[in-house]
DNA sequence: AAGGGTAACTTGCTATGCAAGGTACAGTAG
DNA sequence: CTACTGTACCTTGCATAGCAAGTTACCCTT
């Protein structure tokens, strides 16, 4: 049982949250949203976010778009479907809900908001 | 892709925070650190708990101790080893970071603590 | 034609939560 | 003294899902 692997379990909860998040301010493609978690300091790998936005399309909460590159392969760009958008909603709100417990349990007697 | 099974994965890795965090007040044993994390509207099974104290106990980061029941079979009480205490401070420090980074994806403009 | 860079995707392994089932002890009712 | 009930601990088997490593394919440059 070592740190960074309790620290990966913790980072697993929370992936769907931040790649839906991440391609809701603007369509992305796999390799973007690679790089803007990376900048916020949550590690993902390709092995990891291939699997998930295809079980995020085959549950209706992503579609994509192809578009042509200057260079390179073409890129699928992915976008937020309006149940995608509403389940976003409903995750963020999971996600309060959850750091408020782990809150009470770790703080309880501590009334500070 | 459920909400209810997304919502059990972000649960799933914080687990480990919760149950340390739990005994640290207090030695408990099983049930009452059931009921404990229930209260806090995380769930937890036994099937899950029994399974995770063993590793935590093999990994040096909590100990226990036999003790009577007044009724019933009796108790394995968990407490919390000096290797354990450690590792939860980093535990909780990983969550504390894992949160703000959520935070800074999912409201990047907002400057606020 | 060959090589390099970028992008999408797959395969196999492993960890782990969880449902369901099993064992054991103690007190109580018959 | 046997059977039942309640409490507590633990195990087995399954399904999910992240991840490392490998594969395919496109395009541009040399």
């Amino acid at each position: 049982m070592k740190l960074d692997n309790t620290k990966a379990q913790m980072r697993k909860g929370v992936l769907e949250l931040c790649i839906l998040s991440s391609i809701s301010k603007e369509r992305k493609y796999a390799t973007e949203i690679l790089n803007h978690l990376k900048s916020a300091e949550l590690i993902v790998v390709e092995g990891t976010l291939y699997p998930l936005l295809a079980r995020l399309r085959s549950a209706g909460l992503v579609s994509y778009e192809w578009e042509e590159s200057i260079s390179g392969p073409p890129r699928k760009y992915y976008i937020l479907t309006k149940k995608g958008s509403l389940f976003l909603e409903e995750l963020t709100r999971s996600w309060n809900e959850l750091h408020k417990s782990v809150k009470n349990l770790t703080h309880p007697k501590s009334n500070k908001s």
